[in-house]
DNA sequence: TTGGATTACTGAACACTGTTCAGTAAGTTT
DNA sequence: AAACTTACTGAACAGTGTTCAGTAATCCAA
């Protein structure tokens, strides 16, 4: 069936065209301004042919949201390479944080945004949300490594997993929305204080 | 002048009706659902008259966030009343996680959404994002004093205010945005995982 | 009291958004 | 060559925020 195999390598080779130049947009010129309209003109196709390869807009997103935690995935395991398992945390602490400081719309779509998350048809058992388990996963193994090490204070890995996550994802999306404008500081003071907290922070956890 | 004080009366009356409209609006049927529209219809007048009293949606929307903090800073001071500082800060922090829980909605337009936080025209030097101040303020005094009796393990007050609220948002932003899906608990499990996670953190911040 | 200025308000339009669907044109099969 | 299948599109629908010319009511001075 050798048409056949064309025929999916070529829907394929279209689904990954959407794509790349759905990224490059998001990149480029933000989140707001990557409308399904804009895509296509980019492509050179209609908006309608977008619909023959992405159910609706979310779908479409979602499968940004995949690319953008390999993404993350990737700065995990190219930052996050010491023996120490409690200097893995802080490394994998920092890589986060710089990741959703230097690219704040691919963060918004990961961890931010409503829509793509709506994949939690759990009727038949099935699917349900497997963007980012990866990164999650790196995350728990170093954990519980450094909880049999008797390094963290957590006794549970799911808490503190919890907790790492929260922290980290609160000073980056406080930030990203501007909410720290609150504390009267500069853009420079800011970021510091966003380093010092992790360390404190990171301090604390230790047993 | 007693016309020109009854015109100020009417145009905040009106102020006031568009207000209390889109309040209940934003509470009824959420965030996604209010349009300039359907607030204009619910007040029984055309959508264009809405934009006599506010230049933008972006402007409403940053009145409707002044309001929801008076709401936050109210659920404060009933709650968080102890004459301990700790126990204060956790009255603190458990007051705004169930607050954030229970009305998503307006957590959103306070803490998550882009929209409303373009009030940063320092050019002048005044103004300036003012929405929340009272609530920061709180959180801030608290703080001071818990520092000031030697009960905290931080030395600087802004890197702990910045350490708590990064996790009391972290926690319920992640969950209000469903992110928490990737841990693979139910509902329930998650605001216990939740509630275990605050207490964790205020353990550890203790000196 | 009347006429002109001021004010409050609106209908209709503009430029967007996501999405659908009938219709066309090209490719494949018989 | 005819019939069928596939890939694609133009135009439309319903929604969004926003603007603006035009109307109707109110106010003020002559």
């Amino acid at each position: 069936m050798g048409i056949a195999d064309r025929k999916e390598r070529e829907k394929l080779e279209m689904k990954r065209l959407i794509m790349e130049a759905s990224m490059r947009m998001f990149l480029e010129v933000g989140y707001e301004k990557t409308s399904i309209r804009n895509i296509a003109e980019k492509i050179e196709y209609s908006p309608a042919t977008i619909y023959l390869y992405y159910k609706d807009k979310d779908e479409l997103l979602y499968d940004l949201q995949a690319q953008a935690f390999e993404q993350l995935f990737e700065v995990f395991k190219e930052k996050a390479t010491s023996r120490s398992p409690m200097k893995k945390l802080e490394q994998i602490a920092k890589a986060y944080v710089q990741f959703g400081l230097e690219k704040p719309d691919l963060y918004d779509l990961m961890f931010i945004i409503r829509s793509p998350m709506k994949k939690l048809e759990r009727e038949d058992g099935s699917e349900a949300w497997d963007n980012g388990a990866s990164c999650f996963n790196f995350l728990l193994e170093v954990i519980q490594q450094a909880i049999d090490q008797k390094l963290l204070k957590f006794k549970d890995r799911s808490v503190a997993a919890l907790s790492i996550w929260a922290m980290v994802h609160g000073l980056v999306s406080l930030n990203v929305r501007c909410r720290l404008k609150v504390m009267d500081m500069e853009e420079d003071g800011i970021v510091g204080a966003i380093d010092v907290t992790i360390d404190e922070y990171l301090k604390m956890i230790k047993i």
